[in-house]
DNA sequence: TGAGAGAGTGTTCACGTTAACAACACGTCC
DNA sequence: GGACGTGTTGTTAACGTGAACACTCTCTCA
């Protein structure tokens, strides 16, 4: 049983010729005062008498009202939906941002509304900026963990409430981002700290600032253990790729201790050592990061850093939303530092 | 550098007050043309001669135009913004079909607006319908698979577009779905080719269509082959929920093939059966469902059935979008065949 | 040559809402 | 008792767009 327009026009025996949506000025009628006061009624303002209120709210449940968002968008200027851009990906980083932010917003009363791009160059991020701007979006929030995007950052209109989520730490936009850098910190140490004389590390795409901070964390790390960090291995974020590099960690037998960039990359680096017989973690200890769902399950269980990102779209929203308030388009900044999950990938070396 | 009110006002020294965008009618003016004119132009209307066009184009590009959704959605009743209904999940199948449904609705030119919801029940549901409704989307989409869903479904708008992906095979709404049972008969029927004499079964929660879907085609080929289904072993998605059954499996020297629900209850049963010193695929061979990106490098790799999560979100996408073209509410449905991927964890018994 | 078709353009209105202001009733204070 | 707040309500004017309709040309054909 459909529900649109069944019980509407038979009160009165006046039928409405088209099942169109109550309006404010139906509830108006219906309730006897101009439509001014539904809309006064509408948005809680304190002058409207407690008995008009009651009898405002009875004929909009009568007509099952509903508030008709373009038009207030139209009249406001501003719609209640914030937009998101983000990669057409279903990386466990940005994805679980993703549904974080939708959650956050819509608690908050926000309609999100996502701009998939293909690649986060900067004709697509400004694009899919601009279909949020024609919808008239309140704000915006661009997940945009690589260096590509942060140029498309510089031209956007300068009074569009902005946040980047995991965006360039050196640029002057709002930003919000997992603190990488003492996340692989904590990954070396933990490894320095199990009795390893180095560590090594297998990087994700140099163009991706979460690879560049995780470096610099790891880079740090050893230096303050006063070690001299070994090359760099890069990579993507695949365990494929961590599976070639992993084929090259395996022939070097002073390799007791690896630090990748992310669980996926540990993922392929455990296939290629057990293939060549090295044993984790007592031949080599590994670390991973992001506490992807299945990394418990690893064999063995793998040891990782788990980012906060519900903590990440939280921030990213009160960050936005103070803008909006405000108005003012601040550069305010946000670490979320995470965590590191001890399981079974990590040992003294022998 | 911000570009919003930068270069619009010093063009003839009159300066506009505020920084407000550029409307139809400030193009008009600029292009000497009456706003109606510049409408025709932005909806490709036949009747309007090339140099006004040119001329509303080149004023379009100087004031930066960009047309207001608001007030077309006001003034058209709908706007071009589908709204998805899905729950707040990282689970692998939702989650790729929201990002697939994404890129196929922006390729069509339409925007997506989610509404993440908790818990997939009807008030929930119906919540998040009215928070789509509010904002005139052209068509909702409800990712939908367990069957507390179903009930909302019937008491929805009758007019409104409305398409389920993974929703109630039984309910006459329209629907595109993973075929599901052809991809368990896909999967049970391998084992069985294999030389295996019976397939036992883990399955998803009971309240998801998934699984009653799964534990069919499962039951069927069985029964095709004149084999006698052994009891169901019912879980929930997570690998944790694996490793539980897993324990069990494992000690009943009986069971060699297993056919998993998805690939992350296959992942915790692999683990349960390595610490019972069960090898797989040598003592039990055992499919999944997915292929998630992690199944290659699970040891050992696992043999999975793959679904095209692509293709569901075109159908989906294609089967709503005729819907709001003809405003015709059908009950079409579609159903996408998987694929199995033969990897190494599936052998003959021996 | 005049009627009619049709291309191109303009005018007016409506969509549903909020904001600004006006109006009115009622009480208080000097 | 009159001026003045203050709480409640109504009136009017936007917001930016598309649809309906009207108007002016120009071209064609009888």
């Amino acid at each position: 049983m459909g529900r649109a327009g069944a019980t509407a026009g038979d009160q009165n025996g006046k039928p409405r010729p088209p099942a169109r949506d109550a309006a404010i000025t139906d509830v108006a009628q219906l309730a006897g005062v101009s439509h001014q006061t539904v809309s006064r009624v509408l948005n809680d303002h304190p002058n409207v008498s407690p008995q008009t209120r009651l009898r405002v709210q009875a004929a909009m449940a009568e007509l099952r009202y509903r508030p008709n968002n373009a038009a207030r968008a139209l009249v406001t200027g501003r719609s209640k939906v914030i937009g998101v851009v983000a990669q057409n990906t279903t990386l466990f980083g940005p994805a679980s941002m993703l549904t974080a932010f939708e959650q956050s917003a819509s608690d908050a009363g926000f309609a999100v509304a996502v701009a998939s791009v293909r690649a986060l160059d900067r004709r697509s991020i400004a694009e899919a900026v601009d279909r949020h701007l024609a919808q008239r979006v309140a704000g915006v929030v661009v997940i945009a963990p690589v260096a590509s995007a942060g140029e498309a950052l510089d031209h956007m209109p300068t009074d569009l409430p902005l946040v980047c989520i995991d965006g360039d730490p050196q640029r002057s936009t709002p930003l919000v981002t997992v603190d990488q850098s003492a996340g692989a910190s904590l990954a070396t140490r933990h490894l320095l700290d199990a009795g390893h004389s180095t560590v090594w590390h297998v990087s994700g795409p140099d163009d991706w600032f979460d690879s560049v901070g995780r470096i610099a964390g790891w880079r740090a790390a050893l230096e303050r253990a006063g070690v001299d960090p070994p090359p760099v291995l890069s990579a993507d974020w695949s365990p494929a790729a961590g599976y070639r590099v992993g084929q090259l960690l395996a022939r070097m037998s002073d390799v007791t201790a690896v630090f990748a960039a992310n669980d996926h990359l540990a993922l392929g680096i455990l296939k290629a050592l057990r293939e060549f017989g090295r044993v984790v973690p007592q031949d080599v200890s590994i670390v991973g990061f992001d506490d992807i769902p299945e990394a418990a399950y690893f064999v063995p269980p793998l040891t990782t850093i788990r980012p906060d990102f519900d903590a990440v779209a939280r921030a990213a929203l009160n960050v936005l939303l103070r803008q909006i308030g405000t108005g003012v388009v601040s550069d305010e900044r946000e670490t979320i530092a995470p965590v590191l999950v001890t399981r079974e990938s990590v040992a003294a070396p022998r």
